[in-house]
This record gives structure tokens, sequence and C-alpha cells, in this order.
DNA sequence: TATGAATGAGGGTTCATTCAT
DNA sequence: CATGAATGAACCCTCATTCAT
């Protein structure tokens, strides 16, 4: 019966959740063993959070937002296409390699009964910020012609596939090969050697 | 009570599994809904399968066979580099049109504790394959050079991308749409217009 | 694994549940022990009934349905007031005798969130049936002028004291030693030596 | 945090349990809900009570020590059988309707595991008392001759069966109209109209 | 005294698996 | 082969009780 403040048990509690719910999913994890990763009782929990899926929805939400917040706090300056898409990429990548439990996580339980609406309205906007820099790359000359929807929505599956590699397979892909691989199919002219 | 030949009944439990498995994940997915759904008893599946999981192994490996054997059927004739290419990327995405229920079950449930292993041997074997074809690409002349270890890794994670987007969001892209996004990257001279 | 038949099985949950019901009232009854004591597995009580409460319902249900067919059952003929009193109360405490189980249960129970109204309804209608019987008894100048409704109240009040006493105390009191004290009360003409 | 009287606190204690305990029933009855209806922490409860079943007996012996106290208040003086017998039932009818709750929770409850032999007692108590005014009324020629025991029990449980009739369905029966029916029963001369 | 976060035994319920029919 | 009633381990969750503050 240690006592520790409020928000330090629920931060252990949201740290071991997220370990075992994106190790065994939604509903293959068990309170006991989040517990015992949390170094707490069972009935701690249930102080903290109603029950399992406030729990998970409580972890899913936060890590969304933490995403979110970064993509953006991106600084829409005065960058060249090309600059604007590459911090796109990297912001994205980065985040997969930070957030690798959670990507599992998310990726596993998409489809569930809840948050699909959502989970679609993140994409599509994630798109949208896509499309954007395109159209401003092709306005200014520096893209080639193309139908920029068509394309960024390829973009935005390539970036998700990347990702998902990264998680599942635990592999690193270089931020700076993806860019180089997606602007030599944008840009104008011959994209140059690294 | 029904009689109903041995290869019949095994052929419904298979699809039965693949509607609740995909539909609820492995842990949620439950065997008396199996049944159900197959309109056979909760017994006659423990005749045919040993257990869960074994239903489950069963399944996968069925539903990989079927891409693997589509692929190998792949004629390697004297097509082009970029006949080749798009060929796979056709394969693979009517694969993921016509299997979406298996892609979002697989995806789901990669990282349990069975059949990890195998799983990114398959991987690894569709990068060689892209690997060879960019690499003949390059001889030719065809495309212009790279690293073709990287550029297969992106353009196999793209394509994973591309399958999870149509999966999940159950979105249609045109294989003719992504092979020129890809060409583009990879051709010496400019890609042509659709 | 014995197999038994349903019928069987389900009668058996229920004699155990009336025990441990009654023994410990519906919160403190819990399901393992009524299980242990129909010597069944726990899981074949979920198998006849969804859940407690529609367990504890059944069986509230089909007690109060055994006293009302005997009730109803009663002879309506052409007895004397006095007669058909003394029928009617030996038949309530007749039944006190033989359930004094569920009596007990039902008691302790009463004012749950479930069946208060129709509880209600029970009393109002074995309070019509003396009401009529009195009322019988006045117009035929066999029992003195009163407020029937009143005495009606009293009557059934009284005989639920004499249930109680009967269920909580496992004390036997004769229907006749009851029948002489209420006749006493009613009769016009001083109550005869038995 | 607020000061207060342990006295003060305790008898906030017993308040909120009784309010508590006579809706639910020992069992379902929770803690929590007995300090937040005290307006006091869980902690202090046990400050006053060693655990839920001594604050439960303890409620119990309060309320049975008030009931009991106004009986043997009532003055055993020159009073007639009849005065004393109504007296009787007046005050136990009152105490009814003064502490409804109590009663309801009292036959919950009894059956529990503990105190029936003193409830028994106390019952037994009571029927002596009535005993002994029935034998005084036979021995003045107040009342017909009868076997003082027998009609002793009955009155008491016709007591009782009112009590429980006031407590459970709100009712409410003047205490003279039961005095009536019951010396009705016993006097030896025709009992006049109200 | 007073507090309320923490504990963990124990309750209700589910479900993969078995086996007598 | 086929059935589905029976099993019981294991799940989620509650709540009486403790104790550091």
């Amino acid at each position: 019966m240690n006592k520790r403040s409020g928000i330090e048990t629920k931060k252990r509690i949201l740290e071991a959740s997220m370990d075992v719910f994106s190790r065994k999913g939604y509903a293959a994890a068990n309170i006991r063993e989040i517990a015992k990763t949390a170094q707490i009782s069972i009935g701690t929990i249930y102080i903290y959070f109603k029950n399992k899926e406030e729990l998970y929805q409580n972890l899913i939400e936060n890590k969304k937002k933490e995403l979110t917040d970064r993509i953006v706090a991106m600084s829409p300056g005065k960058k060249s296409a090309s600059e604007a898409l590459k911090e796109f990429i990297r912001v994205h990548l980065e985040y997969a390699v930070r957030h690798r439990e959670f990507i599992l996580l998310h990726i596993r339980e998409h489809g569930f009964s809840f948050g699909i609406e959502k989970k679609r309205a993140f994409f599509n906007q994630q798109i949208e910020i896509i499309e954007r820099i395109i159209k401003n790359g092709i306005k200014s000359g520096e893209f080639r012609k193309s139908n920029s929807v068509d394309v960024a929505r390829i973009i935005m599956a390539t970036l998700r596939g990347i990702i998902l590699t990264i998680a599942l397979d635990n592999v690193n892909i270089k931020p700076e090969a993806l860019s180089d691989f997606i602007l030599c199919a944008l840009l104008k002219k011959e994209y140059g050697k690294k």
C-alpha cells in the first residue's frame, strides 16, 4: 500500500496498458497482467478507469493526440513543396519509430466497434494536407502535373505501408530514402543524386 | 445430422472461420459462433481441427498459399522490367480486393505468438522478387541507377500500405495509378501521360 | 460429464437455488454454492439460465404459480361463509408449512427492484376473496355486520403474520386454532366449543 | 476534515447505515455508500465500528432497545385487560409506522448467521406479556375462557402480520380497528359498535 | 481523529474443450 | 461422423478492509 501520487499511478497504468495491449491486442490482453506490469493491484486500475474498454479508449485518445499535435505544430512557413513534403514524411516516420507499440495496437484494433469514423476522418485530413502540398508544388512549377488527389492518396498509403513495416518488422527505413523515392515521382526535373 | 462429405464440411468450417475471425480477431472470435455460422455443431469442428489455434493456422496457411501460387504462376517470360513490375503490382492489388477479410485478419494478428518468422520470410521473398526486377531494369537501361535493395524495400512497403488502405478503408485504388507513380520514380526518361 | 436429461438438470438447479437463496438471500447467495449444491458445474447453470437474476426470477414465478393454482382450485361450491373461510385459511397455512423456504426468501426480497407491483396485486386479489366471503356471511346472517374491507384486510394481515411466524420460527400453528379465533370475531352468535 | 464530536459522527453513521441497509439489505449494502450518505470518509467508519457486521449489529441492538424500552415503559397499572391489550397493540403499531425502515431490514435479515436466538427470545417475551394480559382478563371475567398460550401466539402473529403489512405495503391500519377485531374474539359479551 | 488510495479475495460470467449418446 | 450438454479454468470487476498521510 505504497502511497504514490494519483497522477503517477495513472501514468504507470497507461504505460503498462500500452505494453500489454500492443503485445496481445484488446481481447487477449488481461487486466491481471496489466496490473502486474504496472506493479499495482487489480483494484487500483478500477479506481482510475471505469473498465477495460475505457482504459483502452483513454490510451488511444492520448496517443492520437500526440501525433495530431505534432503535425499541427509543423510550421507551415515559406518552404518549398519539396521541403514541406520531406518534413511531413519525416514527422510521420519519427512518430512511427517512437510509437511502434501504439501503431501495432491501433492497426490491430482498427475495424473494432469503436472509433472507425474518427479514424477515417484522421486519414482524410492527412490526405488533404498532402494534396495541398502537391497543388502548391504544381502551381509553383516544382512538381509535374498530375491528379493531386490520386497522388496524395497513394503517398498517404505509401506512408502507411512504411509505418506498418517499421512497426511490424522493426525495420529502419531512412526518411530521406523515402522522400527521394517519392520526389523522383513528383519533381519535374530529374531528381539529383544525394 | 445432415450427411455431407467430410471435405464439404471442412470447407464450411473454414469459410465460417474466415468470416468470424476477420470480424472479431482471433481472441474475440468464439467457436460457438463459428459453428453456428457454418451451421454445424461445436463438436464437429473438433473432429476436423484439434483446437482453435490449429483452425486459425490452417486458415492462414490456406490463404497464404493462394497468394504465393498466384505470384509463382506469374510467367517470368520475356517481359520488360516495367511490364513485370506492373504485373506484380496488379496481382497483389487484385488479391487485396478479393481477400479483404483475410488481410484484415492477418494484419490484426500479426505479431501473435505463432508465425512471425514465416511471415517475415514471406515478405523478404517478395522483396527479392522486386529487387530482381529492378536490377534487370537497370541492367537493360530501362530504369535509372539506384540502390535496388532500398528501392525494393520501399516499393514493397508501398504495396503493403496500399493493400492495407484497400482492406481497411475499402477504398478502390487503380493498379495503373500506382504503377504510374512507381514507374515515374524508376524510369530513366520521363514517364508518358496515361 | 454425466448425461442427464435437460429437464432433470434444470430441476436440480432450481432446487439447489431454492435452498441457497432462501438461506442466504439473493445478494449473499453465490452461484458457486448453488452449483455445488446441485452437484453440477458452474457453467451448466448458465446453460439453463441467462444469469443469477433470471434464475431467481424463475424460482419465484414457479412457486408463486403453485400457490395461485391451489387457491384458484378451491371449489367455490355451496359452502357456508364459515366453511369457505376455514378452507381459505387451511390452504394458506398448508402452503406455508410446505413452502417455508420460499416464503422466507420471498419476504426477504420483497421490496427489491423487481416484482413489487405484481406482489401487491396478488395480495389485493387475496383480500378481495376474503371480502367476498365476509359479505356473503353477513348477507346470509351468519356473520355480524362490519366493514368488510377493513376486516378482510386485517384477516389477510393476520394470515400473513401467521405464515411469517411459521416460516421464521418453524412453529406449528393449527389452522383450526386460527379459524376459531377469527370466527369468534366474525360470527353473530357465540362460537361453540370445539 | 470537519471537526465534529465523536458522538455526532457515530450518530451520522448509524443513520446512514439504517438508510442504506434497509434499502439494500445487509449483503447488498456497501460501505462506500454508507460513508457517502453520512458525508464522511470510508476510513472513519472503521474508527467507530470494527467492521460491517458490527455496524449492522449495533444498529439492530439500538433499535430493538428502543422498542423494548417503550414496552417496558407501558405502565402496568390498574388497567382492565382490554385496556392493556389495546395499549400493547397501539405501541407496537406506532412503532411499526415510525420504524418502517428498521422493520423491513429486520425481516429481511432474520435467519442470518447472527442473532437468531436473540430474536426468538424477544418474541417469546412479547408472547408472555400478551399471555399474562389474557390470563388476567379471564380471571377477572372480562374475557371468555380459552387456551391463553395459543391465543397469545395467534395475537402476536397477527400483530406481526399487521406490522409486516404496514412496513411492506406502506398501508395505514388503524390500531382501533385491529383492537376491535381482536377483542371481539376475546370478550365475553358482544363487543359494542364502534 | 479523519482521509481515501491501495489491496486482493471472491463474485458473476464466458468459452474452449470433452465425451456419452 | 455428428451432436450439444457438461465442465472448470480464467476472465472482468466489486468491495470490505487497511494504513500512510
